[in-house]
DNA sequence: TGTACATCAGTGAACGCGCGTTCACTGATGTAC
DNA sequence: TGTACATCAGTGAACGCGCGTTCACTGATGTAC
Protein backbone atom coordinates (compact mmCIF):
# COMPACT_ATOMS: atom_id res chain seq x y z
CA UNK A 1 0.00 0.00 0.00
CA UNK A 2 2.65 2.54 0.87
CA UNK A 3 4.76 1.56 -1.65
CA UNK A 4 7.96 1.51 0.54
CA UNK A 5 10.18 1.14 -2.89
CA UNK A 6 8.42 4.26 -4.90
CA UNK A 7 8.79 6.16 -1.40
CA UNK A 8 12.33 5.46 -0.95
CA UNK A 9 13.23 6.02 -5.25
CA UNK A 10 11.50 9.56 -4.83
CA UNK A 11 13.04 10.13 -1.67
CA UNK A 12 16.21 9.79 -3.29
CA UNK A 13 15.44 11.61 -6.35
CA UNK A 14 14.59 14.67 -4.30
CA UNK A 15 17.84 14.20 -2.02
CA UNK A 16 19.44 14.40 -5.90
CA UNK A 17 17.75 17.70 -7.01
CA UNK A 18 18.04 19.44 -3.72
CA UNK A 19 21.62 18.65 -3.33
CA UNK A 20 21.92 20.03 -7.02
CA UNK A 21 20.20 22.69 -6.66
CA UNK A 22 22.43 23.70 -3.56
CA UNK A 23 25.52 23.29 -5.48
CA UNK A 24 24.14 24.70 -8.36
CA UNK A 25 23.71 27.89 -6.51
CA UNK A 26 26.91 27.67 -5.04
CA UNK A 27 29.95 26.90 -7.38
CA UNK A 28 27.56 27.37 -10.79
CA UNK A 29 26.01 24.93 -13.22
CA UNK A 30 29.00 24.06 -15.02
CA UNK A 31 31.50 23.33 -11.83
CA UNK A 32 29.14 20.99 -10.90
CA UNK A 33 29.85 17.52 -11.41
CA UNK A 34 27.86 14.69 -11.29
CA UNK A 35 29.60 13.00 -8.68
CA UNK A 36 29.75 16.03 -6.16
CA UNK A 37 25.65 15.82 -6.88
CA UNK A 38 25.11 12.30 -5.64
CA UNK A 39 28.20 12.76 -2.85
CA UNK A 40 26.60 15.72 -1.48
CA UNK A 41 23.32 13.87 -1.42
CA UNK A 42 24.65 11.02 0.67
CA UNK A 43 24.37 8.58 -2.23
CA UNK A 44 26.26 6.46 -4.96
CA UNK A 45 27.48 8.02 -8.23
CA UNK A 46 25.96 5.12 -9.54
CA UNK A 47 22.01 6.18 -8.10
CA UNK A 48 21.84 9.43 -10.42
CA UNK A 49 20.88 7.23 -13.67
CA UNK A 50 18.57 5.52 -12.07
CA UNK A 51 16.61 8.61 -11.71
CA UNK A 52 18.24 11.15 -14.69
CA UNK A 53 20.29 10.13 -17.48
CA UNK A 54 22.36 13.17 -17.11
CA UNK A 55 22.97 16.09 -16.02
CA UNK A 56 20.73 18.27 -18.47
CA UNK A 57 18.15 16.43 -17.92
CA UNK A 58 18.39 16.86 -14.21
CA UNK A 59 18.35 20.40 -14.81
CA UNK A 60 15.29 19.79 -17.24
CA UNK A 61 13.43 18.41 -14.47
CA UNK A 62 13.94 21.55 -12.05
CA UNK A 63 12.91 23.70 -14.56
CA UNK A 64 9.63 21.55 -14.81
CA UNK A 65 9.22 21.79 -11.38
CA UNK A 66 9.68 25.98 -11.51
CA UNK A 67 6.96 25.76 -14.06
CA UNK A 68 4.78 23.65 -12.10
CA UNK A 69 4.54 25.82 -8.84
CA UNK A 70 5.37 29.18 -9.73
CA UNK A 71 3.76 29.65 -12.81
CA UNK A 72 5.40 32.67 -14.11
CA UNK A 73 2.92 33.86 -16.26
CA UNK A 74 0.18 33.77 -13.71
CA UNK A 75 -0.98 37.14 -12.67
CA UNK A 76 -2.60 38.12 -9.55
CA UNK A 77 -6.15 39.35 -10.48
CA UNK A 78 -5.36 42.86 -8.86
CA UNK A 79 -3.12 43.34 -10.90
CA UNK A 80 -2.73 46.72 -13.27
CA UNK A 81 -2.14 45.91 -17.03
CA UNK A 82 -1.75 49.18 -18.02
CA UNK A 83 2.12 50.34 -18.45
CA UNK A 84 1.16 54.11 -18.80
CA UNK A 85 0.53 53.51 -14.81
CA UNK A 86 3.59 53.20 -13.14
CA UNK A 87 2.12 50.86 -10.54
CA UNK A 88 1.74 48.54 -13.31
CA UNK A 89 5.77 49.26 -14.03
CA UNK A 90 6.18 48.45 -10.31
CA UNK A 91 4.39 45.38 -10.02
CA UNK A 92 5.93 43.69 -13.16
CA UNK A 93 9.40 44.50 -11.82
CA UNK A 94 8.61 43.43 -8.29
CA UNK A 95 7.54 40.42 -9.59
CA UNK A 96 10.08 39.52 -11.75
CA UNK A 97 12.71 40.30 -9.55
CA UNK A 98 11.06 38.20 -7.00
CA UNK A 99 10.60 35.50 -9.36
CA UNK A 100 13.74 35.48 -10.38
CA UNK A 101 15.57 36.19 -7.59
CA UNK A 102 13.74 33.44 -5.91
CA UNK A 103 14.62 30.79 -8.28
CA UNK A 104 18.11 32.04 -9.49
CA UNK A 105 20.24 28.92 -8.69
CA UNK A 106 17.95 27.04 -11.55
CA UNK A 107 17.84 30.53 -14.00
CA UNK A 108 21.47 30.73 -14.00
CA UNK A 109 22.06 26.89 -13.93
CA UNK A 110 20.26 27.47 -17.53
CA UNK A 111 21.68 30.23 -18.84
CA UNK A 112 24.97 28.59 -18.25
CA UNK A 113 24.00 25.44 -19.83
CA UNK A 114 22.84 27.28 -22.89
CA UNK A 115 26.56 28.07 -23.53
CA UNK A 116 27.25 24.77 -23.70
CA UNK A 117 24.09 23.25 -24.89
CA UNK A 118 22.00 24.49 -28.26
CA UNK A 119 19.01 22.68 -26.48
CA UNK A 120 19.05 25.36 -23.35
CA UNK A 121 20.04 28.19 -25.65
CA UNK A 122 16.83 27.66 -27.20
CA UNK A 123 15.32 26.93 -23.85
CA UNK A 124 16.52 30.54 -22.53
CA UNK A 125 15.49 32.22 -25.80
CA UNK A 126 12.15 30.76 -26.38
CA UNK A 127 11.35 31.49 -22.64
CA UNK A 128 12.52 35.70 -22.77
CA UNK A 129 10.16 35.51 -25.86
CA UNK A 130 7.23 34.09 -24.06
CA UNK A 131 7.38 36.68 -21.40
CA UNK A 132 7.70 39.23 -23.59
CA UNK A 133 4.60 38.36 -25.25
CA UNK A 134 2.70 38.28 -21.99
CA UNK A 135 2.86 41.41 -21.43
CA UNK A 136 3.11 42.63 -25.05
CA UNK A 137 -0.68 44.19 -24.24
CA UNK A 138 -0.04 46.07 -21.43
CA UNK A 139 1.68 48.81 -23.86
CA UNK A 140 -1.89 48.87 -25.78
CA UNK A 141 -2.81 51.92 -24.06
CA UNK A 142 0.69 53.98 -25.02
CA UNK A 143 -0.78 55.84 -28.46
CA UNK A 144 -3.92 56.75 -26.63
CA UNK A 145 -1.89 58.50 -24.03
CA UNK A 146 0.71 59.80 -26.43
CA UNK A 147 3.39 58.21 -25.46
CA UNK A 148 5.85 56.71 -27.99
CA UNK A 149 8.10 54.04 -26.87
CA UNK A 150 11.66 53.99 -27.31
CA UNK A 151 11.82 51.10 -30.02
CA UNK A 152 9.28 48.57 -31.03
CA UNK A 153 7.14 46.70 -28.56
CA UNK A 154 9.35 43.71 -28.67
CA UNK A 155 12.56 45.65 -28.40
CA UNK A 156 11.50 47.82 -25.79
CA UNK A 157 9.99 44.89 -23.60
CA UNK A 158 13.19 43.24 -24.45
CA UNK A 159 15.05 45.76 -22.80
CA UNK A 160 12.76 46.16 -19.71
CA UNK A 161 13.69 42.41 -18.76
CA UNK A 162 17.32 42.05 -19.95
CA UNK A 163 18.13 45.19 -17.81
CA UNK A 164 15.67 43.47 -14.89
CA UNK A 165 18.35 40.21 -14.58
CA UNK A 166 21.27 41.60 -15.74
CA UNK A 167 20.95 43.83 -12.22
CA UNK A 168 20.19 40.99 -10.56
CA UNK A 169 22.91 38.69 -11.38
CA UNK A 170 25.20 41.72 -10.46
CA UNK A 171 23.71 41.78 -6.93
CA UNK A 172 24.03 37.52 -6.82
CA UNK A 173 27.49 38.00 -8.02
CA UNK A 174 28.40 40.35 -5.11
CA UNK A 175 29.65 43.09 -7.84
CA UNK A 176 26.87 45.76 -7.06
CA UNK A 177 25.38 45.96 -3.22
CA UNK A 178 21.88 47.09 -2.64
CA UNK A 179 19.04 45.91 -1.19
CA UNK A 180 15.80 44.25 -3.16
CA UNK A 181 13.71 47.50 -2.17
CA UNK A 182 16.31 49.24 -3.93
CA UNK A 183 16.74 47.45 -6.89
CA UNK A 184 13.24 47.41 -7.49
CA UNK A 185 13.13 51.27 -7.02
CA UNK A 186 15.79 52.32 -9.13
CA UNK A 187 14.59 49.78 -12.30
CA UNK A 188 10.94 51.14 -11.99
CA UNK A 189 11.74 54.52 -12.21
CA UNK A 190 14.40 53.54 -14.82
CA UNK A 191 12.07 51.31 -16.49
CA UNK A 192 9.20 53.78 -16.53
CA UNK A 193 10.80 56.62 -17.71
CA UNK A 194 12.39 54.63 -20.46
CA UNK A 195 9.16 53.38 -21.68
CA UNK A 196 6.83 56.14 -21.40
CA UNK A 197 9.18 59.07 -21.54
CA UNK A 198 7.65 60.61 -18.77
CA UNK A 199 8.64 61.04 -15.23
CA UNK A 200 7.51 58.79 -12.03
CA UNK A 201 5.59 62.00 -10.04
CA UNK B 1 69.04 41.01 -37.91
CA UNK B 2 65.32 39.16 -39.09
CA UNK B 3 65.63 37.28 -36.21
CA UNK B 4 63.70 34.49 -38.19
CA UNK B 5 63.53 32.27 -35.39
CA UNK B 6 61.42 35.18 -33.20
CA UNK B 7 59.25 35.87 -36.31
CA UNK B 8 58.37 31.83 -36.75
CA UNK B 9 57.70 32.61 -33.61
CA UNK B 10 55.39 35.20 -33.09
CA UNK B 11 54.04 34.10 -36.82
CA UNK B 12 52.75 30.66 -34.84
CA UNK B 13 51.18 33.28 -31.96
CA UNK B 14 49.44 35.10 -34.07
CA UNK B 15 48.64 32.28 -35.64
CA UNK B 16 47.10 30.66 -32.40
CA UNK B 17 45.66 33.87 -30.96
CA UNK B 18 43.66 34.46 -34.33
CA UNK B 19 42.15 30.92 -34.55
CA UNK B 20 41.24 31.38 -30.91
CA UNK B 21 38.99 34.21 -31.43
CA UNK B 22 37.54 32.67 -34.61
CA UNK B 23 36.59 29.61 -32.61
CA UNK B 24 35.54 31.75 -29.79
CA UNK B 25 32.93 33.72 -31.79
CA UNK B 26 31.81 30.15 -33.82
CA UNK B 27 31.49 27.97 -30.82
CA UNK B 28 32.09 29.67 -27.49
CA UNK B 29 35.01 29.71 -25.31
CA UNK B 30 34.24 26.76 -23.13
CA UNK B 31 33.58 24.86 -26.41
CA UNK B 32 36.53 25.72 -27.04
CA UNK B 33 39.33 22.98 -26.94
CA UNK B 34 43.29 23.86 -27.17
CA UNK B 35 43.67 21.01 -29.79
CA UNK B 36 40.69 22.77 -31.40
CA UNK B 37 42.83 25.84 -31.39
CA UNK B 38 46.31 24.32 -32.59
CA UNK B 39 44.44 22.14 -35.48
CA UNK B 40 42.42 24.98 -36.38
CA UNK B 41 45.98 27.77 -36.65
CA UNK B 42 47.66 24.57 -38.64
CA UNK B 43 50.17 23.82 -35.44
CA UNK B 44 51.02 20.52 -33.60
CA UNK B 45 49.05 20.17 -30.04
CA UNK B 46 52.45 20.32 -28.30
CA UNK B 47 53.35 23.84 -29.77
CA UNK B 48 50.61 25.78 -27.78
CA UNK B 49 52.76 25.51 -24.74
CA UNK B 50 55.94 27.23 -26.64
CA UNK B 51 53.11 30.29 -26.03
CA UNK B 52 50.89 30.12 -23.51
CA UNK B 53 50.68 28.09 -20.51
CA UNK B 54 46.72 27.44 -20.51
CA UNK B 55 43.60 28.68 -22.24
CA UNK B 56 43.11 31.31 -19.56
CA UNK B 57 46.52 32.65 -20.41
CA UNK B 58 46.00 32.71 -24.00
CA UNK B 59 42.91 34.53 -23.55
CA UNK B 60 44.23 36.61 -21.00
CA UNK B 61 46.76 37.69 -24.00
CA UNK B 62 43.68 38.61 -26.09
CA UNK B 63 42.30 40.49 -23.33
CA UNK B 64 45.35 42.58 -22.56
CA UNK B 65 45.51 43.28 -26.83
CA UNK B 66 42.33 44.59 -26.57
CA UNK B 67 43.77 47.54 -23.92
CA UNK B 68 46.68 48.20 -25.97
CA UNK B 69 45.19 49.23 -28.96
CA UNK B 70 41.41 49.73 -28.45
CA UNK B 71 41.62 51.82 -25.09
CA UNK B 72 38.36 51.92 -24.13
CA UNK B 73 38.60 54.72 -22.10
CA UNK B 74 40.07 56.75 -24.40
CA UNK B 75 37.90 59.27 -25.76
CA UNK B 76 37.70 61.39 -28.58
CA UNK B 77 38.11 65.05 -27.86
CA UNK B 78 34.89 66.27 -29.50
CA UNK B 79 32.73 64.23 -27.36
CA UNK B 80 30.20 65.37 -24.53
CA UNK B 81 31.06 64.51 -21.06
CA UNK B 82 27.54 65.96 -19.57
CA UNK B 83 24.71 63.32 -20.04
CA UNK B 84 21.71 65.90 -19.29
CA UNK B 85 22.50 66.34 -23.16
CA UNK B 86 20.53 63.51 -24.84
CA UNK B 87 24.04 63.69 -28.20
CA UNK B 88 26.00 63.05 -25.22
CA UNK B 89 24.52 59.80 -24.31
CA UNK B 90 24.16 58.87 -27.91
CA UNK B 91 27.49 58.83 -28.10
CA UNK B 92 28.37 56.94 -25.29
CA UNK B 93 26.00 53.97 -26.27
CA UNK B 94 27.27 54.08 -29.96
CA UNK B 95 30.47 54.25 -28.29
CA UNK B 96 30.09 51.31 -26.20
CA UNK B 97 28.04 49.30 -28.39
CA UNK B 98 30.68 49.35 -31.64
CA UNK B 99 33.23 48.53 -29.09
CA UNK B 100 31.37 46.03 -27.15
CA UNK B 101 30.08 44.42 -31.14
CA UNK B 102 33.57 44.71 -32.40
CA UNK B 103 35.70 42.67 -29.50
CA UNK B 104 32.50 40.53 -28.95
CA UNK B 105 34.25 37.27 -29.13
CA UNK B 106 36.42 38.23 -26.76
CA UNK B 107 34.75 39.92 -24.34
CA UNK B 108 31.95 37.00 -24.46
CA UNK B 109 34.60 34.86 -24.07
CA UNK B 110 35.62 36.52 -20.94
CA UNK B 111 32.06 36.41 -18.98
CA UNK B 112 31.98 32.65 -19.91
CA UNK B 113 35.55 32.34 -18.50
CA UNK B 114 34.12 33.81 -15.05
CA UNK B 115 31.61 31.56 -14.52
CA UNK B 116 33.95 29.15 -14.32
CA UNK B 117 37.18 31.07 -13.29
CA UNK B 118 37.00 33.39 -10.05
CA UNK B 119 40.07 34.98 -11.36
CA UNK B 120 38.35 35.94 -14.62
CA UNK B 121 35.00 36.43 -12.38
CA UNK B 122 37.26 39.20 -10.62
CA UNK B 123 38.30 41.21 -14.06
CA UNK B 124 34.76 41.16 -15.52
CA UNK B 125 33.50 42.84 -12.49
CA UNK B 126 36.38 45.06 -12.25
CA UNK B 127 36.09 46.10 -15.69
CA UNK B 128 32.54 47.09 -15.07
CA UNK B 129 33.56 49.09 -12.35
CA UNK B 130 36.29 50.90 -14.07
CA UNK B 131 33.39 51.99 -16.72
CA UNK B 132 30.96 52.86 -14.87
CA UNK B 133 33.66 55.33 -12.65
CA UNK B 134 34.93 56.66 -16.18
CA UNK B 135 32.28 58.45 -17.07
CA UNK B 136 30.58 59.33 -13.21
CA UNK B 137 31.19 62.57 -13.91
CA UNK B 138 29.18 62.89 -16.76
CA UNK B 139 26.49 63.04 -14.28
CA UNK B 140 28.20 66.06 -12.56
CA UNK B 141 25.32 68.57 -14.32
CA UNK B 142 21.63 67.14 -13.36
CA UNK B 143 21.29 68.35 -9.72
CA UNK B 144 21.71 71.78 -11.10
CA UNK B 145 19.57 71.26 -14.27
CA UNK B 146 17.05 69.93 -11.75
CA UNK B 147 17.32 66.04 -12.83
CA UNK B 148 16.95 63.11 -10.54
CA UNK B 149 18.61 59.63 -11.35
CA UNK B 150 16.82 56.83 -10.85
CA UNK B 151 19.08 55.47 -7.94
CA UNK B 152 22.29 56.15 -6.78
CA UNK B 153 24.75 57.13 -9.36
CA UNK B 154 26.60 54.06 -9.42
CA UNK B 155 23.65 51.92 -9.95
CA UNK B 156 22.20 53.69 -12.69
CA UNK B 157 24.96 53.45 -14.76
CA UNK B 158 25.39 50.54 -14.21
CA UNK B 159 21.78 49.81 -15.42
CA UNK B 160 22.81 51.99 -18.51
CA UNK B 161 25.96 49.42 -18.96
CA UNK B 162 24.07 46.22 -18.03
CA UNK B 163 21.02 47.03 -20.59
CA UNK B 164 23.15 47.72 -23.50
CA UNK B 165 25.26 44.47 -23.12
CA UNK B 166 22.29 42.64 -22.26
CA UNK B 167 21.00 43.71 -25.95
CA UNK B 168 23.83 43.31 -27.87
CA UNK B 169 24.06 39.64 -26.45
CA UNK B 170 20.24 38.65 -27.32
CA UNK B 171 21.44 40.55 -30.98
CA UNK B 172 24.58 38.57 -31.29
CA UNK B 173 23.20 34.86 -30.40
CA UNK B 174 19.86 35.84 -32.75
CA UNK B 175 17.34 36.00 -30.19
CA UNK B 176 16.54 39.72 -31.58
CA UNK B 177 16.48 41.04 -35.35
CA UNK B 178 17.67 44.69 -35.02
CA UNK B 179 20.51 46.84 -36.94
CA UNK B 180 22.82 48.84 -35.04
CA UNK B 181 21.27 51.73 -35.51
CA UNK B 182 18.00 50.14 -34.30
CA UNK B 183 19.58 48.89 -31.40
CA UNK B 184 21.54 52.55 -30.39
CA UNK B 185 18.38 54.67 -31.39
CA UNK B 186 16.20 52.39 -29.04
CA UNK B 187 18.86 52.38 -26.02
CA UNK B 188 20.00 56.26 -26.32
CA UNK B 189 16.19 56.69 -25.70
CA UNK B 190 15.42 54.44 -23.31
CA UNK B 191 18.60 55.15 -21.52
CA UNK B 192 18.07 59.05 -21.36
CA UNK B 193 14.85 58.41 -20.76
CA UNK B 194 15.39 56.64 -17.68
CA UNK B 195 18.67 58.80 -16.33
CA UNK B 196 16.58 62.02 -16.42
CA UNK B 197 13.24 61.59 -16.47
CA UNK B 198 12.56 63.85 -19.68
CA UNK B 199 12.25 62.91 -22.66
CA UNK B 200 14.62 63.53 -25.81
CA UNK B 201 13.19 66.44 -28.10
C1' DT C 1 83.60 32.62 -45.75
C1' DG C 2 83.34 28.01 -43.86
C1' DT C 3 82.79 24.48 -40.43
C1' DA C 4 81.21 22.55 -36.07
C1' DC C 5 78.30 22.90 -32.42
C1' DA C 6 74.37 24.94 -29.70
C1' DT C 7 69.86 26.44 -29.40
C1' DC C 8 65.31 26.84 -30.35
C1' DA C 9 60.43 26.41 -32.54
C1' DG C 10 57.74 23.01 -33.91
C1' DT C 11 56.08 17.98 -34.03
C1' DG C 12 52.95 14.34 -32.71
C1' DA C 13 52.75 10.07 -30.29
C1' DA C 14 52.10 8.78 -25.63
C1' DC C 15 50.77 9.46 -20.99
C1' DG C 16 47.62 10.30 -17.30
C1' DC C 17 43.93 12.68 -14.86
C1' DG C 18 39.14 13.70 -14.15
C1' DC C 19 34.91 12.27 -14.53
C1' DG C 20 30.86 10.21 -16.79
C1' DT C 21 28.94 5.75 -17.09
C1' DT C 22 28.47 0.75 -16.44
C1' DC C 23 27.53 -3.43 -14.09
C1' DA C 24 27.77 -7.35 -10.98
C1' DC C 25 26.33 -7.54 -6.41
C1' DT C 26 23.43 -6.73 -1.95
C1' DG C 27 19.59 -6.37 0.86
C1' DA C 28 15.03 -4.92 1.13
C1' DT C 29 10.42 -4.97 -0.73
C1' DG C 30 6.82 -7.05 -3.37
C1' DT C 31 4.26 -11.22 -5.26
C1' DA C 32 2.55 -15.99 -5.84
C1' DC C 33 0.81 -19.92 -3.89
C1' DT D 1 0.12 -16.60 7.78
C1' DG D 2 4.30 -18.61 5.88
C1' DT D 3 7.63 -19.78 2.42
C1' DA D 4 10.01 -19.32 -1.98
C1' DC D 5 11.06 -16.60 -5.63
C1' DA D 6 11.17 -12.17 -8.35
C1' DT D 7 12.03 -7.49 -8.67
C1' DC D 8 13.91 -3.31 -7.72
C1' DA D 9 16.66 0.77 -5.54
C1' DG D 10 20.93 1.47 -4.20
C1' DT D 11 26.14 0.48 -4.05
C1' DG D 12 30.84 1.41 -5.39
C1' DA D 13 34.67 -0.51 -7.81
C1' DA D 14 36.12 -0.58 -12.46
C1' DC D 15 36.18 0.91 -17.10
C1' DG D 16 36.99 4.09 -20.78
C1' DC D 17 36.71 8.47 -23.24
C1' DG D 18 38.17 13.13 -23.94
C1' DC D 19 41.47 16.14 -23.55
C1' DG D 20 45.25 18.64 -21.31
C1' DT D 21 50.09 18.12 -21.00
C1' DT D 22 54.69 16.09 -21.64
C1' DC D 23 58.81 14.88 -24.02
C1' DA D 24 62.10 12.76 -27.10
C1' DC D 25 63.00 13.93 -31.67
C1' DT D 26 63.70 16.84 -36.12
C1' DG D 27 65.22 20.41 -38.95
C1' DA D 28 66.19 25.09 -39.21
C1' DT D 29 68.45 29.11 -37.34
C1' DG D 30 72.00 31.26 -34.70
C1' DT D 31 76.85 31.48 -32.76
C1' DA D 32 81.84 30.69 -32.13
C1' DC D 33 86.17 30.32 -34.06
Amino acid sequence: MTGRRQERSTETEQALKSAARRLFAERGYLNTKITDITAAAGRAAGSFYNHFSSKEELLQSLLNDLEAEGDVSAESPDHKPDFTDPEAVRYHVDNYWSFTRHNWAVLRATSQAALVSADFARIVSDFGAQQRMGIRDHLDGFPAAGLELPGSPDVSLAIMFLATSALLQAVEDGTLELTDEQAVEALTRFIYRGLTGRDIT
